[in-house]
DNA sequence: GTGCTTGCAAATCGTTTGCAATAGC
DNA sequence: GCTATTGCAAACGATTTGCAAGCAC
């Protein structure tokens, strides 16, 4: 899906600026940061702010247009692919790699059990990865 | 267990001040964020600079001693109970609920098969607490 | 022209760093 | 005495805030 109708369906009015960070996730996959989307999105739109990107992608992830992953202890990262996938991270190179989650019922049933809401559900893994092993 | 057991069970020299740390962890259930030990600890021991405190958070996460929690977006805390269970945070509250976990032996065998190394699992759920609902 | 969006600059605050003082063996 | 640990103050950097300017319907 491109990035305008990405925010149409999730109720965000669109902008130059947000179809343009919105496209950003779309085609990077690498989990950007705030800055990293600020950065690359700079040249394309020279007046861009920082201010906005990040007030965007907090109004993307709080519609559920992005996910906020804070998998890395050093920066908040964003991921355009909102269904379902665990995320694993490389302790040695800092990379993110996506994966497929499952969900055991038995967790879920017993977080409603507590009479919580749950909105998010985030796997993480740390470890290294197979790059860094062999290098 | 006491603090002073768990330090040298994770090989970690023992003194007055990662004793302190160690045992508000053990004893305060409410997965404190390195501010929090300190201010709470400083009565005790007025000397306590929080260098050392972030310092010994990060020794006791290293050898395993504590887990480093990265669920709240907007600073790291810290869990002493380092046995298997999962994180839920209130986005309402703020406070972080133990819960069980239960890891998929499917998403761990999909992780080893594409060959990176995992070292620590971390289930989080985000959402609105009982409490929080009810008020 | 009213309300939402954007952008700049300054502030905030959790965390890290440099380095000197201290404690333990 | 040597090494590891602690503590202070300053630095750092990601994120937030205040507010003025711009844009859209």
């Amino acid at each position: 899906m491109d990035a305008y109708s990405k925010l149409i369906e999730y109720q965000i009015k669109p902008s130059v600026q947000r179809i343009a960070i919105m496209n950003y996730l779309l085609t990077h996959r690498t989990h950007p940061s705030a800055d990293e989307v600020y950065t690359n999105l700079c040249q394309a739109i020279p007046t861009l702010s920082k201010t906005t990107v990040y007030n965007t992608l907090e109004l993307l992830a709080d519609n559920g247009a992005a996910l906020m992953l804070t998998i890395d202890e050093n920066k908040i990262c964003f991921d355009g692919d909102t269904s379902d996938h665990a995320h694993f991270i490389c302790k040695k190179c800092g990379k993110i790699y996506d994966l497929p989650m499952i969900v055991s019922a038995e967790e879920l049933k017993k977080m409603e059990a507590d009479g919580h809401v749950i909105t998010e559900v985030h796997h993480y893994y740390r470890g290294t990865c197979k790059k860094c092993l062999t290098d």
